[in-house]
DNA sequence: TGCAGTGTTGCTTC
DNA sequence: CGAAGCAACACTGC
């Protein structure tokens, strides 16, 4: 799922329905995806605590809870958190669902960690390739850890100034440096292939040759398209769902995309797909030149 | 049938 | 230091 708009919609569908209750206890059949300890670890340390508060850094969700420890998830490529409740098996057999429909589809048989609550509700952490990660432990370590404190500017407030010092001193191809974390937080493949086709920049254009008008254009894309994603609550092209299982919207608004060979929304010319890194980059030949 | 491609990140290698 | 390649995993579509 995971670029910032999707991460945003799930902590704010998640906030409502799990902070301030307490988790009893958690369930999983893939304790490779806790990264720090183990899973007898992870159970020990947050059982019986209260959750304070949910929020998102970059595209790490932090839940934070009593006794300053911290639990930190994140979705990498098709991890999807779910409130909801299920049948907990003993051995092998996978949760099966006992709420509401939206959940009910494939995705049930990629829950690979479920936290439970004390309302009866729980939290699940489903994940069809497992690339998903959840670290623990006191709230400070965890972030020195992660190095949640070396993450750059969101990229939802970054001031022009702050982006016109990033792009300075580096020849990078802008794609990859919009990609880039530590510099831009929450921009991923999606966003970043859209953002420059608003703002009719060519994803290999080293930062450090951009025009201030270009560097303006691609700051006001990068607010318009992200606060239209998250309005939308996100992107399901794939198999991203929020917390209870309804898919976003944006996937229909994109504007490049997984659009090769479409016809450009502004000129009509096909839309090229390159290799930048080892990840695909689409945009117009015609409007985004190099 | 087989292989390239998929939203992320971080590690290794040069 | 930077850039590139690949691994983690499982599925879809050509």
């Amino acid at each position: 799922m995971p670029e910032l708009p999707e991460v945003e919609s799930t902590v704010r569908g998640l906030s409502p329905l799990i902070v301030g209750r307490k988790i009893i206890d958690v369930w999983s059949d893939a304790p490779k995806l806790i990264k720090n300890g183990t899973f007898e670890g992870l159970k020990k340390s947050i059982t019986g605590k209260k959750i304070l508060s949910v929020s998102r850094r970059a595209k790490n969700i932090l839940i934070r809870l009593e006794g300053d420890d911290l639990l930190l998830i994140h979705l990498k490529m098709t991890g999807h958190l779910m409130v909801n409740k299920w049948n907990l098996p003993d051995k092998k057999e996978k949760p099966v669902p006992l709420g509401d429909g939206a959940l009910t589809e494939k995705v049930n048989g990629y829950i690979h960690v479920i936290f439970i609550l004390d309302d009866g509700r729980m939290l699940a952490l489903s994940d069809l390739r497992k690339f998903a990660k959840v670290t623990f432990g006191k709230e400070q370590e965890v972030i020195r850890k992660e190095k949640i404190d070396k993450i750059g500017p969101e990229a939802t407030d970054i001031t022009l100034s702050e982006l016109k010092d990033i792009f300075k001193d580096s020849k990078k191809g802008v794609k990859m440096v919009l990609l880039d974390q530590d510099r831009i937080a929450g921009i991923g493949n999606i966003y970043s292939d859209d953002i420059l086709w608003k703002a009719k920049v060519h994803p290999l254009r080293p930062v450090n040759s951009l025009s201030d008008k270009e560097i303006k254009d691609i700051h006001q894309a990068t607010r318009d398209i992200l606060s239209l994603a998250i309005s939308l609550g996100g992107t399901s092209i794939s198999d991203y769902r929020d917390v209870s299982g309804e898919r976003g919207g944006y996937g229909d608004r994109r504007l490049v995309y997984r659009r090769d060979g479409e016809p450009c929304k502004r000129c009509k010319t096909p839309i090229k797909r390159i290799k930048v890194g080892s990840r695909s980059a689409r945009f117009c030949p015609e409007c985004q030149k190099i």
